[in-house]
DNA sequence: AAATGTATTGAAATCGGTTGCATACTTCTA
DNA sequence: TAGAAGTATGCAACCGATTTCAATACATTT
């Protein structure tokens, strides 16, 4: 194997210690200009590449930044890590991605391989089933900041960047009812995760405030995929009266309700009106166009990115410990799947 | 900052040497059983985390690897990422994963950092405006792999895994020509891209296999974004004869033309038959659903990432110099969009 | 019993950058 | 011009795991 070229290499071709090379090339202010610009031309020269690992041994901080997700192939997680990617690179962050694939064991797995990878910080979605965060303890303990996104722990002494999944799913329940929408059925994921929850309440709450009585035979959970529609769509056509409004939790599933029930013959929006969430690409392909929730993924990505370095370069630790929840707007996006003539 | 548990603390627990600990750790054989449980235990008990830096400092590989894709937020590439991921947590390797936004001073940029980050392998797909592998130098000099995947460059001496992209269009194309198709238009990005450029090959090919003249006014560059469609179907409406047969390279941009030639009264399959490329969600939502090509994308994150670990793992490194490409199988799936009943 | 071989363990050097403290050298003030 | 105050640089000790080279302990062979 070559040599690499270190500092004491520097500080040899141009005579001086490496304690200099070393605040020269840090851009430390107690380096005569002369000096400075000497060693970083021979550094160039020789073709010097700064040892990260010497460098994070001694200073016990590694410049990178951990995201789990749980799940990488997502049209909504996979624009939220575009966001954060951006703005890491630009603070000059490495970025170790790993996903949860819906496991607490994996998710578990993950987050003691970023403790032990030394991560400056650490960004989480949490998995599904995840359901207290006694791994990540450790972060705590050693009072590395971790910051939630999206799917945040009920618990309150951690930091999360949300959308206000609640008032969301008001506003839709709102525009289905006003839509002339007798029967809402909601569709919604695993209920340990808290946006789901929160939606829950959303819809109740509407539900309340415009006089109609909440039913649970009106709330299905399923898994929200691809193939969901079928299912789905099965269940509700046997409910008596006929629900005409769907309220759907993602935007594939809405897009595969939206496939089933045309196979069927009922007619969106007049026979059920549909609105999804999420905002993602397939509502504005689908026919007719899915109303929707507007989910700024990306946007999110960058808040929380953003949110982390800052709290990472100021040494004032307590602006984030004393952050509880960062909110970013969402709005309802009325298409043609949920209007109605009436 | 609280201590750190180090080998020392350890060696001091249990009266033996760091040097014993560490091989301990490490599985080294040379350790008695009894002895290994011993150290074993004492680590559990004082909470000892191994110190990566010290550790990849000694042993100068970082166990991680890099992946740059040109865009984080794709269908296409979460899903590669997503694969990628799965075999290099089994394999215990971190991935650093950054993107270029095809651009190409951002790609020479990540390249840069992964190097310096000392990633033990890396994977790349171009992107757009990369014609040069200029960058990727220090990584061949210093005999680290790097393995291209999806987008490769032209250059020969680099490993890639990709699909048979010439054959694909060539048999979307015979397909379409089968159904009866007389006027058959390409829609392709970037033409420096290998797979546009490829399949480009494919179209030709198969038009004169087939006793078509090529025409290069049927070929049509463009982004292939979302809002693709309106772009692309304002001009194919202006050629004489019109068209009758549509190739779009991606799912996305198949879509959105399919919705533009909606929106004019154009009928699919009818008056215009099309095939996109990816076989993303949105291709099964659409209507009518979208023939296309499967990309085993996820399969591809799966393949690349073996690979090149398993190059790490043996020191058999002429086992990935040698290969040259590996192609992965992809294949025609006829829908509605390109089933004519002539 | 001596010699040879093998299994375990250790001392100390090493990877390369950072940093507290000390020192040399300027510049400024009285 | 002496002494204070400030600037620029260097010494040497880290950070924590790995590894080479040797040393010991123990078993086996002759």
């Amino acid at each position: 194997m070559k040599k690499e070229i270190t500092i004491y290499d520097i500080a040899a071709n141009v005579g001086l210690s490496p304690t200099t090379v070393s605040r020269a090339l840090s851009n430390h202010p107690r380096v005569k200009d002369v000096t400075r610009n000497k060693i970083l031309h021979a550094a160039k020269d020789l073709g010097y590449q700064s040892n990260i690992f010497a460098s994070s041994l001694r200073k016990r901080r590694s410049n990178s930044i951990g995201v789990i997700v749980p799940k990488l192939n997502s049209a909504f997680q996979s624009s939220v890590l575009a966001g954060m990617e951006k703005i890491a690179t630009q603070a000059g962050y490495n970025l170790i991605i790993s996903q949860s694939v819906e496991s607490l064991d994996k998710e578990i797995s993950n987050t003691n391989i970023m403790f032990n990878s030394r991560v400056d910080g650490l960004l989480v979605s949490k998995a599904g089933t995840t359901d207290n965060i006694e791994h990540f303890q450790p972060f705590f303990q050693k009072n590395i900041p971790v910051l939630f996104f999206d799917r945040v722990p009920e618990n309150n002494h951690c930091t999360g960047v949300v959308i206000n999944n609640t008032q969301a799913i008001y506003d839709a329940t709102a525009h289905l009812i006003k839509q002339g929408c007798k029967r809402i059925v909601h569709v919604l994921g695993n209920l340990q995760i808290n946006v789901y929850a929160d939606r829950l309440k959303g819809y109740k709450y509407a539900l309340m405030d415009h006089g109609f009585v909440f039913d649970s035979a009106n709330v299905i959970t399923d898994e929200l995929d691809e193939d969901s529609g079928e299912r789905i769509v099965e269940k509700i056509l046997k409910l008596h009266p006929r629900p005409d409004g769907l309220l759907i939790s993602n935007d594939t599933s809405a897009a595969s309700c939206l496939m089933a029930l045309k196979k069927r013959g009922v007619k969106v929006p007049e026979d059920m009106a549909i609105v999804g969430f999420n905002n993602d690409l397939i509502s504005r392909m689908v026919e007719p166009n899915l109303s929707t929730i507007n989910y700024p993924s990306y946007h999110m990505g960058e808040v929380a990115m953003k949110n982390l370095i800052n709290h990472l370069d100021d040494e004032n630790q307590e602006i984030l410990q004393k952050t509880n929840t960062i909110t970013l707007r969402s709005a309802l996006i009325i298409r043609e799947s949920s209007q109605r003539t009436t």
